[in-house]
DNA sequence: TTAGAATCGTGAAATGTTACACAATTATAT
DNA sequence: ATATAATTGTGTAACATTTCACGATTCTAA
């Protein structure tokens, strides 16, 4: 059981964190099942019990899993039982979409800064926040200890602007640059490129 | 060669287009290898090389690949010879982002439209596009044989807009709301939430 | 003209992931 | 008290993906 977990697995962890929450909050319930999660998400039951036993032992047979319950232990694996300082690379269009968005503070994280290198934007205030100047990036990043950035800038600068950031201490990027990254080992990297996936959606367009 | 193509090999394939066409245009290649591509992108030569093997034999051993033949047949398999019109559901910040991004018309995709039902943004122009009321939804779907959405929504709205979009002719959704999309199986859908990746880096973080 | 280096495409092996199916347990109803 | 239904966790089988490794081809240089 102390084998590496497979990244895949890692992967469907957050969406069942958000379905299990939706099924608790939005529609009060207290139980669930292997089958409901699964047909709810399109997964089968089999690969959510053996995702989960990777892990421990979280469901009762004949009743199912305490939806409660498995929610605490599934933010415990994703270390999301404290709040995480992210800091946000670009203040365009997508830093702002970013910077207004209140889905992060209920889900573990939390936009600390903003930061760009265009003077005219240097001040401006984004939902509570001043944007600073990419200047300052590696100091308030030490500062903060920030481990997390959301990099949202064009692929020009991505690659330079990533290794400042690792050199900062950040070891989590998401980014939303066009963009292969190079990184060393320990961090990890996670992309958004809308166009990327309408590319592949067009495959099966006729 | 005429078997299905397994989903993940169709989803590199944007990547490689990315890639080769930056080696095209920033650094001016001619000509390019699975090893050198692999390189760039992180992934094995001889994976890049069985990719490509399901579709044909688009380089010559010895020398590799012609970057502009490879693209030309990437595009052509991966339908995006002719330019794409997508719809934009909602015109709150991500929208806005969506819509002045500049990064889709050269890569085979190209806004038509935006809707939103908050009676004072529609009338709105943003860059050159007026956003149109969800009302207009299904009439301006059909009538331009828009097959490609994007859904900047909230979760509660999304499975009714998604369902409409269905109706009207929709196939490909591309959707930023937090939550699980039913669709019959001839649509396709990709998901983009910023939070659901931070989440799963975050099991790697200390 | 020949040797050597580079590279492709691909069958087979290795590895990774998912689905199946069942013993064990729990709850419910009679 | 017992039968029935629901459900878990998991070993194993099935299936999918990646990597290996090699024959064939091409180019370059002596």
């Amino acid at each position: 059981m102390t084998t590496e977990i497979p990244e895949i697995v890692i992967g469907r962890l957050p969406v069942y964190l958000r379905e299990l929450t939706r099924l608790a909050e939005e529609e009060g319930k207290i139980n669930t099942s292997s089958h409901e999660l699964g047909k709810r998400l399109g997964i089968s039951s089999a690969q959510i019990r053996k995702d989960l036993s990777h892990f421990g032992e979280f469901g009762k047979q004949g009743t199912g899993y305490h939806i409660n319950y498995l929610l605490e232990q599934l933010r415990d694996i994703l270390h999301l039982t404290r709040e995480w300082d992210v800091a946000v690379v670009g203040a365009g269009f997508l830093g702002h979409a970013l910077a207004h968005y209140k889905g992060f503070s209920h889900r573990g994280f939390r936009i600390a800064c903003v930061f760009d290198s265009d003077p005219n934007k240097i001040g401006e205030i984004m939902d509570g926040l001043t944007v600073q100047s990419i200047t300052e990036l590696e100091s308030t990043i030490k500062e903060k200890n920030i481990k997390v950035a959301i990099l949202v800038i064009p692929a020009s600068v991505a690659q330079d602007m990533t290794d400042r950031l690792v050199d900062a201490g950040v070891t989590a990027v998401l980014s939303y640059a066009p963009i292969n990254l190079s990184v060393p080992d320990y961090v990890k990297v996670s992309y958004s490129d809308p166009v990327i996936q309408l590319q592949q959606m067009a495959y099966y367009l006729r």
